[in-house]
DNA sequence: TTAGCTGCAAACGATTTGCAGCAGA
DNA sequence: TCTGCTGCAAATCGTTTGCAGCTAA
């Protein structure tokens, strides 16, 4: 059981139980740094042996979500996904073969948010910025 | 019928009929700057007395997709929009009324998937960046 | 005429809900 | 102990598919 501290105490100082499968699943985030469905999860899951109910791995993103120990990522494909809310970050996905790699850009977006703020009266809180196109492997011819 | 008239020759240099139910639907659209789910596409056909099936609705999005008129909008809550697709832009969706807005931005994220390129050996073909907060509305507490 | 479009019903895949039994604190 | 978590089955919701009849070209 890796799961970090920090995390735990996260979810224990906000009346969340900590369970074996909420363990399990922050311990596959932590292992995983990329988006992960829900499949995903399960087929991790099974992997090490733990073959748990579709339902509670549902209820268990829920919660993390909600906690803030994890945060959705969609990639428009009809399918959500979730990673660790650390670091703030951005995700490139092959079209063809479905790779995707995280982005890490110095200067991000808030130029524009600050724009925005200014010419909308508008409170921005959020945004949401990802890229496709062809990974290396797939884009030679 | 106000369907432009560059709209229908791209439909029709590709093959695809110029059938009642799709002039309808690119009305909608050119009528309606802003992105428009299956559902709200089907309310506004059946306001104009016009009660399309479904199906019908998201084959026709299927073709105009296909051939350029449409382009897919996604807000992350697991349902697809779409709209026009003329001119780059991006959205600022109130989180609390659910209120979309267009944003124009001069400076787009060109420099960053500039960076991407150098960096990764990805070929970038597209983007999706949306913006979520409060609109002016909802933010005056 | 005829290939392509439409409508209906039914299938599908991702996600949610109801409920009874289990387990963390 | 006891409220909250889990698993199972069934429901829900957006979207797609199969098929028979219709229509644009």
């Amino acid at each position: 059981m890796g799961s970090s501290q920090r995390i735990i105490e996260r979810l224990q100082s906000n009346g969340a139980r900590i369970t074996k499968v909420r363990r399990l699943i922050v311990d596959i985030f932590e292992g995983n740094r990329l988006p992960l469905s829900e499949l995903d999860i399960r087929d991790k899951l099974s992997v090490y042996g733990h073959d748990v109910n579709k339902t509670t791995v549902y209820r268990a993103l829920k919660c993390l979500g909600e906690n803030g120990v994890i945060r959705e990522i969609d990639f428009g494909d009809g399918r959500k996904r979730y990673e660790l809310n650390e670091g703030h970050h951005h995700h490139i996905v092959c079209t063809n073969c479905k790779s995707v790699d995280e982005v890490h850009v110095d200067d991000d977006v808030s130029h524009i948010e600050q724009e925005i703020r200014r010419k909308k009266k508008f409170k921005i809180t959020n945004h949401t910025l990802e890229f496709f196109g062809l990974c290396h492997d797939c884009s030679g011819e």
